[in-house]
DNA sequence: TCAAGTACTAACAAAAAAGTAAGTATGAGT
DNA sequence: ACTCATACTTACTTTTTTGTTAGTACTTGA
């Protein structure tokens, strides 16, 4: 019996799809920052300061090769690129719309009951 | 300037507050596993066939601890202990739903676009 | 010649998450 | 005495993820 035989709720779950598409630390942050337009490199980290440009950019570079994103070179020198969400990232915003809603009503439940 | 001075979105940011509460591998198939009553070790291990029981328990474990789920024991001998969704845990089934419209309208236009 | 600016790369280190395997406790039944 | 069943615990290893630091490439302009 291979491994994949016995993944649970088979290997098509869309929670696996989703994680594998936009689990992990920041992938969720960098999406939900490109909500409002393109950006370059250097403007996300700013919007997202505690994360390392290695990781931005290595984010940035899975979620491209997913067609989460859209990255664009302007071939001038110094370089310029940016980034901008495609049709299937904009798929993820209604995700951190679920997670604002999530964590607000756990929070205040949270708070009414003890704290 | 401490860490979480220059957290991006500031420390109380949804994303990373549903992160800690249901990120990881295994968080969100148990609860969502858990969606129809209360199931014992046993039965829930069945049914994520592919994690192992030191995960399921430590998992479990987190998420009593943040009261998203409840542990009963009967009492009993051989041990009888089930599990269940307290009011904050089914919190986070639309956050499931949500996630299988993603991948699945994600899926959808992969598909179309290269499939 | 050399600094400035921007995006990116590479090598390595640390930390976190997940996995494996072997116990423990209990009391009923044999 | 000994096995069975169930829910856990413990120690340890492996894998994955994230972080740190120091580069590279390429032109413009002082």
């Amino acid at each position: 019996m291979s491994q994949k035989d016995k993944l649970a709720f088979g290997p098509r779950c869309p929670i696996r799809t989703t994680l594998e598409l936009v689990g992990g630390k920041w992938k969720l942050l960098i999406l939900h920052t490109l909500r409002g337009g393109s950006y370059r490199l250097s403007e996300l980290n700013k919007l997202i300061p505690d994360i390392s440009e290695k990781m931005l950019i290595q984010e940035l570079k899975v979620l491209a090769d997913h067609d989460l994103v859209v990255r664009k070179n302007h071939g001038e020198v110094p370089p310029r690129v940016d980034y901008r969400l495609t049709e299937k990232g904009s798929l993820a915003l209604p995700l951190v719309a679920s997670m604002k809603e999530f964590a607000d009503a756990y929070t205040a439940m949270h708070h009414a009951a003890q704290g």
